[in-house]
DNA sequence: AGCGTCAATACAAACCTTTGTATTTTTGCC
DNA sequence: GGCAAAAATACAAAGGTTTGTATTGACGCT
């Protein structure tokens, strides 16, 4: 295994210095054309690399994005996340950086990992979702003066880039459809409490619930899990009588399917659901899952420039990217009820 | 934005030296003791943290591991890899180290970025999957001596470490069960040729189709979207006739579900279903859909274990570990025929 | 008392690049 | 041909750590 070729190396093999190869390979004006096209040709025959790790240290810089992948993860992702991490990892190859992915096992301890990242200079930016109104991480990362963007507003969205998908609208786009099943009550299966798109999820299905007249609202707030979902669902579908289930996930109505196996009932029929997200398989339940579903390869790609904006363009407040995707509908026919 | 500290500012503070500030702070003997608590004691105050770049120029290592995420990735991936992602992180974080994530786009584009991570030492070590027998990607990393461990095995089995799962296995189940429904016609929907478990499915379920006295054995080598699974059964299903499908995916069946769902045909009916990897929702499809699951938890940790023994540990050829894992089939319903 | 030993710490080089400044070479002009 | 200006290149420091070697001082031994 041959040793490096760094600068050093090229610059004794032509007899030249360090500094002079350094400012050809970067392309600076100052060495003279015919030398820059020697060191570049022998940097090209010699395999030259340069060494990421001793610009990074001169440069204060990690070439590296941070996306924090927040708890709970369960088997399987809410599907943006894989076209997330495609996309930004297309990108930044782009511009010569990489992606580092953090997994925190418990939400309390992200905090702390954003930390890591910003004070062990792990990365030079950070992705990150699943805000709430008052959080934490965005607060520290502000005051620090750190790149970053948000998937989900907060308290300061006018001081900071931002994404989120209006879940105001999905709650509204639920209960709107499962009002038509004229159900006897309504169940928001949302998340945990203090989660921007959870409440906001909760505020949309609440007004649309006012609008269509649905009086018996009854309102979850628990962790998106598929195990959830079938304990909540078997709470609610034994006293059985019309009920809609309003759930911000599809991992959410997979349970709901499961308890209504267990309990004999007939989603469709005597239960009416809807999920959000649009995972994979909600195609093809029975009955079909209505719920929603969002441009993912767009939502991705904007994350991606805003995340390079933040790290490549201007520093100022002028900068700052705000924008509201909108969710649609997929009514597939479990919102219904037949009889 | 006050500037970080850093061992020379506790050395100036204490009026020692940083090479004894350094010593004391890795433990090294050589410092007295009383010495070396205060040292401590003022890294603490101070609030110093190790620059990761400096010592990663310093050792030569970037104290990073690198995940190769193969292509195809639509809107979800399989179930085990945001616990592969997960389970590595929180691992390597218990030995201060961080995960980078690599999406190629196309699959060509993999040895090129194998490359890129070796030769430009974006990581210290890889994780890669989807392994092909003679893997131009393996073969590379062998020759350069850089750590790495595959799921699925390679031609060099005995000179690398690999953990897979046993997809000779997998098609044996599937075609077992499917067996079951006595078809007219068998057809194994695996993935693209060369790739190791793609071809074990097809002879596990070749030997199972000879075991089981199915003559009619069409294979059918196609990228895992539900795109070409649907393309594939919209050929078959129109001449009808009670037709086996054994898809090495959940993603191919899902496929199947549409064109048949496209066709006004019942599965479990007219035609019989077998999946693979027991993606969400899969559960509830109707009819359900029989598949086969591993224990993705354990594949996580066993991968994540290999990667830190191969990082860590000895570096002899008896250290290279192997490792089947068994599938298990989930019989549901969806690889009978009713009448 | 002098010498050798050992413990404790300081010095300095190295990892590889980048960049400010100094030095050398070339060019143009009178 | 000589001189100033400009161009091209060399020198050196810096970034934060680690680590081999040198230095200092104390101690015990004969």
């Amino acid at each position: 295994m041959n040793t490096r070729v760094g600068l050093k190396h090229i610059a004794e093999h032509l007899g030249l210095d360090v500094s002079t190869v350094s400012r050809a390979l970067r392309s600076d004006p100052r060495v003279k054309p015919e030398t820059s096209s020697t060191i570049r040709e022998a940097a090209e025959r010699m395999g030259y690399r340069p060494n990421a790790m001793a610009r990074a240290l001169k440069g204060g810089t990690t070439n590296r994005v941070a996306v924090l992948l927040s708890p709970p993860q369960q088997r399987f992702a809410s599907p943006i996340f894989l076209e997330l991490l495609s996309t930004l990892d297309q990108r930044l190859r782009g511009t010569g950086r990489s992606l580092a992915v953090f997994a925190a096992q418990e939400r309390s301890e992200e905090p702390e990992i954003v930390r890591a990242i910003v004070e062990d200079r792990l990365a030079d930016g950070i992705v990150l979702g699943r805000t709430r109104l008052e959080d934490p991480r965005v607060a520290y990362l502000m005051e620090t003066g750190f790149p970053f963007v948000t998937f989900g507003r907060t308290e300061w969205e006018q001081d900071h880039s931002w994404i989120e998908i209006d879940y105001a609208h999905a709650g509204e786009l639920a209960v709107e459809a499962l009002s038509l099943a004229q159900p006897n009550a309504l169940h928001v299966l949302s998340a945990p409490e203090g989660l921007r798109f959870a409440d906001q999820y909760v505020i949309g299905a609440k007004s649309a619930a006012l609008r269509c007249g649905l009086g018996n609202v009854v309102i979850h707030r628990i962790e998106m899990t598929e195990a959830m979902g079938e304990e909540v669902a078997m709470g609610l579908l034994e006293k059985n009588g019309r009920q809609a289930l309003a759930c911000i996930q599809d991992s959410l109505a997979f349970g709901v399917y499961r308890a209504a196996a267990k309990l004999g009932l007939a989603l469709g029929k005597d239960a009416a659901v809807f999920g959000g997200q649009n995972f994979p398989g909600s195609e093809h339940t029975a009955p079909p899952l209505s719920t929603f579903s969002t441009e993912d390869s767009r939502v991705a790609r904007l994350l991606s420039d805003v995340m390079l904006q933040r790290l490549d363009g201007p520093k100022d407040q002028q900068a700052f990217t705000h924008q509201v995707i909108e969710p649609r509908a997929l009514l597939r026919g479990s919102h219904l009820m037949d009889d």
